[in-house]
Formats: C-alpha cells, structure tokens, sequence
DNA sequence: ATGAAATTGGAATGTCCAATCCAGAATTGG
DNA sequence: CCAATTCTGGATTGGACATTCCAATTTCAT
C-alpha cells in the first residue's frame, strides 16, 4: 500500500552495506569453521574475524544454527557452483580429467591438507545434528555427483568411452573416491590417498575407452 | 622394593572392577559419539550411558580430552584389529571381496546409515583440534589399508590378479572410496553411493584378473 | 580378619559462550 | 535536508558443561 520507505533494497530487506556485512560474516564464519569444525568455532571468534559487533551477527542470523546453514549454503554455491562445475564442464577427454585432478590435488598441497572438504566435512559433523544443514549438504553433493556425471556422459557421448560405460556409477564412485581421498589426506597430512585414490579412477576410466581403430583419425 | 600393597592388578594400577568400569565408561563415549560426535557429547551424557558417577570418569581419565583419546583407540583396535583384519585375512578371490562389500552395506544399511564410519567420523572432527588422536585415527588407517594391501597381494600371488597390478595404490583407492561412500550414504541417508562406489572398486579389481588359459582348471 | 589403597557418589565451583538489550550512528527515499 | 528505518557497538545475562573436592565404601594381599 504505502510507497517502500527507509533504506530498504534487496528482496531480503537489507541495503547494500548490509549486504556486504552479511558477506563479510558468513565468509570469516566459513574460514573457522573450515580450520576447527563448527563446534570449536565460537561467534566472538567470527566477530572479530569479521570485523563487527556481536550484535551484528544476530542481526543478520536468528543464532548459531542459522549462521551454519548460511556457511553450509556458501560452501556448496563456492565449491560446486563456482569452482568444480565450470571446471568439470570444460574437460573434453582424459586430459582434462587429469588435469582436474591435478588441480585438486595441489590446492589441498597448498592448504597443508587441513580442514579437508569443506563441504564434506561440514556434512560429516553436522549429519546428525541438523537435519536442514544435512539436506543442504546432501543437495551440493548431488549436484557435483550430477556435474561429474555429465562429464562422463559427455565423453561417452562423444564416441571416447564404451556405450556399456555407465557414468551414472562411475560419477557416484569418483566422488566417493575425491571425498574420501581428502578425508584420509586430511587424517595423513599427505596427499598420497587423495591421488592415489583420484589416479585409479582416472586409470579405470581410461580403460574403459574404446580400442583404437584403423578408420579413427589420430589427429582429430 | 616393598612387595605390592593393595588391590593393585594389571599394569594401568586397576582392579579387575576397574578394568571393567572404565571398559564401560568407553563404550558408552563411542556410543554416544558415533551418534551425535565428540563435540556434542558432554561427561554428564556419558556418565548416565555408562551408569557410573562424575568422578568416576575422572578417576580413569585425566580430562574429556583423553577420554576421547580413548575412544579413538577402542575404535581402531574394534573396526579394524576385530572386525575388517579378520575378515580381510579370511578372503580368497573376488567372492570374498564381493561378500566383504555386502556386510559393510548391510550393516551399514540396519544402522539407518547413521554414523557414518566410527574411525573416520572421528578422524574429521579431531584432526585439527588434538593432533595426537588424529595421528592415532592414522595408525588405524595405515593398519587398515595395510590389511587390504594384504588382500590384494595375496590374490596377485596366487595368480588371481594380473602382476601388473598394484595392491599399494589398489588398497589405497579402496580404503578412499569406502570412507567416502561411508560419508556420502551417511549425508544422503542411503547406501546408494557406498554399494556405488564399492561395487565399481571390485569390478576394477576383477578387471586385473589375468585372461582365461585353456591350461588353467576350471574345477580348481 | 584387617588395614592400605583403590573405587565410588553427589554436591559445588568456575569458566566459557550463546544469546539479549538498548542506546547511538549511518543510510536512504522523499 | 529530514524523518523513518536499518545498522552498529558494547555491556550484560543466563545457562550449560567440564572439572574439582571430600567423604563413604569396596576390594584385595597378607
């Protein structure tokens, strides 16, 4: 009825400054809870990371859990979204897949193997103690199963895996394989599982390529 | 010098009672622990489980910290030392690997995949914030990839795989994919993706198995 | 049996941390 | 500019939980 008043402006009724304030906490809130799980990371520890207020942070969250969950958001759209399907939808071959791995493997060799997955490690300590957070997890996992998948089905499609190929598995397994080779490079502080687990899912599905054919162009 | 006063017994100083009231105190924390994680079980919750006083925790352990450290232990030498060594050791061929993957899902599956691996579960909440039970969940780790190692070597010495095959990196993979099938299924509440990603580990596995020879006995 | 030491019970303590409150400052549409 | 409203800051509160304390009981070697 009235005209909108005050300083309102996006959907969720914050300003632009609010905005970025809300950021600005659920990012410093996702670095600690990614160093020393969510339960040893304390709000006045995101406050000061942060750089506000303790009351800031209820003014943007209604509690802890809250806040969670928009960490748990924010892992899925940066890892997923951001980060594993563009890169997943740019890969035409085995090359592109190894590549893949190697990316993987050495950003976890920068980051010292700490922390682990920052998605599946929010999912193995929240799993049983928030449901919301749990289905927010188990949809991230999804969509990357779902871009790894289209990987797969991308490259059968294109004549360089078997028909009999089934990337619908293949994808579940990598991902198993990628999660729980960063969960024991994270226990190990090495990244020997991690590759080594990565290396033998690329290797079976090389092997799955079709022979190769005298009517086959080498240079295509 | 003076001979042993007391009711003194085994070599931690305690009483055959005493063994048994700290057994008990353990299994009650690893219970509780499975379910809901270190952070979110407190002493008071253990100490009812366990039907055993306040101070009686005390008595046994210095602090939660080496409580937990405790558990960590009972886990490794339970899942591991008697539950996978033995049946490991007990495998012969593929079938036993294929009968290996249907306890670890069947179990899984009467748990309501709640959990999630005892080991591992732990290994994700404890590796950086005690770094000596992380090295503990290591060695269990190592003396559980070690007996999968164990599995595979000893199918390629009886020619059942390929001798180009290789149980380090094989075990490795496998160990990976299982606690990240374990994670997944516990995320998605289904075995799905562990039956996944074990069921795609053992057909590799069976991929290595050298050719067919028109020498080699069908009846053996 | 007996006494020394281990074991047990329950109440008390102190700290940490999530959550609240209210007053003051910044921002924005009109 | 101005008034409405959001945004911000710091002090406070209340509860949960790890840890301590001491007295009472049980256990075991002799």
């Amino acid at each position: 009825m009235a005209s909108d008043p005050g300083a309102r402006r996006a959907e969720g009724g914050l300003t632009r400054k609010g905005v970025q304030t809300r950021q600005r906490i659920v990012a410093a809130a996702a670095d600690l809870i990614l160093q020393q799980g969510v339960a040893a990371t304390t709000l006045d520890e995101v406050r000061a990371d942060a750089g506000v207020s303790s009351s800031q942070i209820y003014h943007y969250f209604a509690d802890k859990e809250a806040l969670v969950r928009a960490v748990v958001d924010y892992r899925a759209q940066t890892v997923v979204g951001e980060i594993h399907e563009p890169m997943l939808a740019a890969i035409e071959g085995i090359d592109g897949l190894r590549a893949w791995r190697d990316k993987i493997v050495s950003f976890q060799e920068d980051a010292g193997c700490q922390g682990g997955c920052p998605l599946g490690s929010l999912g193995s300590e929240l799993a049983e103690l928030d449901h919301v957070a749990r289905d927010d997890v188990a949809a991230g996992c999804s969509r990357w199963e779902a871009a790894i998948r289209a990987c797969l089905q991308g490259m059968r499609d294109r004549g360089q895996l078997v028909p009999a190929a089934d990337p619908g598995q293949l994808a579940t397994a990598m991902l198993a394989a990628l999660q729980g080779g960063l969960l024991l490079a994270q226990i190990e502080r090495s990244v020997r599982p991690l590759a080594a687990a990565l290396d033998v899912m690329i290797s079976l599905t090389e092997s799955l390529a079709p022979p190769r054919r005298l009517s086959d162009d080498p240079a295509g």
